[in-house]
DNA sequence: CAACATTGTGTATTAAGTACACGAAGCTGG
DNA sequence: CCAGCTTCGTGTACTTAATACACAATGTTG
């Protein structure tokens, strides 16, 4: 591997979100400090994958780069929510700590930009050789410890997810190439937080013909098997409307 | 006025947009590049409004204080549409030209946040002093000569505008505190390239609850005068529903 | 006061949103 | 092998919104 100079003031974070068929998740890394001898943990918490950008690479590769490294994956949607330049950044007291021991050389004016990624759980298994990555359920991280402003960088992500959830079909980047109704319905409730009427559901997601039942279906599960179904994105792209409906 | 310290390789580029009741505008700096002796201009062209942050300002700040030194306006709407770090931003030969001239001394790993602000036109005396500053017919950006890769920032930008005026009431920024239904009609048909019906036009106006007519009437218009109308943010707030309609 | 320009309005049809309940399929355990 | 369990998959009636379409009313100007 070629070793590349980072962009010292400029940062990409990314929110990776998955869905285990039950809620949504985000992957985090834990941070730990020790001491000088490396036996006692002093503090830890935990952030967002993130990373500074080398100076030979563009934000989007930066972003591609992190995930790699954390997944093993390729081509993982992925899609810019914001650029942050707090002042404030590691003002805490509790930041000024992890400061002083660990990021020596950090320039304190760094711009965070912030991306937003949604994975298919069921391709990806962690990479934890040195860093500690698990996933953690959304409803979780208010009580978390998280690092910098990465709260409020989460937050914002989950915003921009549900926004743009019900505008675009990017929901189906969380399920895998075969998934039944139910499971999709599961998920946009996980997603917005709601709870929708399985007929209504199901007559909606009718009129998208981009939805397209297979001739398979679920086997070895102890009830009626659901018939599987898949996103189509050409189809998507074919028969999109766009209907203009300022919201009242 | 405090002399600041630049950040040398963050930027902020500012894509205004106005409408004059006919179509929509963008605001555009004349650039100019002279010889030595200050009398002939060798190359000109336009930029967005756009300038590097300072050490003790974040990003907001940064592109209001762009927009105050161009406008004379504070509360102008000011959103992000996007972060862009290509490397290959002044790598065209006419960029070169520049840079060898200019922008001697600059990092040549920028990163620029974009922002997309609306004004009201009606509010709004350009400010000439020392800078080319003037509105263009969006139309005509396509035939113009911008610089470094602020042509693709400005369809980034009107994209973002296109996607968020169907969603949210932005559109009223670019409108003066009382409008009518038909400047409110051309408005639309500008941003979005379309054209409406009029009566199903104001059949949805009529559901919008938060655009509340006015007693006041136009004067002195040679014909019928049209009735005004109001935009009320506070109205909005509190009717809007949150449909989830993820576009078939 | 005639000509002009633009405002402001209504109806019929189609499409989509919402509220609501039960039989069918396949597995499990006794 | 069948009774019970769990989840699947479906239809109807009502309300609301989208679309297509044409003409009289108002105020100014010459």
């Amino acid at each position: 591997m070629i070793s590349h100079k980072i962009v010292p003031n400029i940062s990409v974070d990314c929110v990776v979100f998955g869905f285990d068929f039950e809620k949504l998740n985000v992957l985090l890394v834990e941070r730990e400090l020790k001491d000088e001898k490396n036996e006692k943990i002093l503090i830890s918490d935990h952030t967002l994958a993130g990373y500074h950008i080398f100076e030979d690479e563009d934000l989007d590769s930066a972003a591609s780069r992190i995930l790699k490294g954390l997944t093993g994956l390729d081509n993982i949607f992925l899609e810019q929510f914001g650029a942050y330049g707090q002042l404030d950044r590691v003002s805490s007291p509790r930041e000024k700590l992890w400061f002083e021991h660990i990021n020596k050389g950090f320039a304190d004016r760094i711009i965070t930009v912030g991306y937003l990624a949604l994975i298919d759980n069921t391709k990806v298994t962690l990479r934890l050789k040195d860093r500690n990555v698990a996933w953690f359920p959304v409803s979780m991280v208010s009580e978390m410890e998280l690092a910098f402003d990465h709260k409020f960088l989460f937050y914002e992500a989950l915003q921009a997810l549900q926004r743009k959830v019900k505008v675009e079909p990017i929901a189906f980047e969380l399920l895998p190439d075969y998934f039944t109704l139910s499971q999709l319905q599961k998920l946009y409730e996980a997603l917005l937080g709601t709870s929708f009427d399985k007929r209504n559901f199901r007559k909606k997601v009718a009129q998208m013909h981009y939805v397209i039942p297979l001739k398979k279906k679920q086997q070895g599960v102890a009830h009626k098997p659901a018939q599987y179904y898949l996103f189509s994105r050409e189809v998507y792209e074919k028969t999109r409307k766009s209907r203009i409906s300022f919201i009242i």
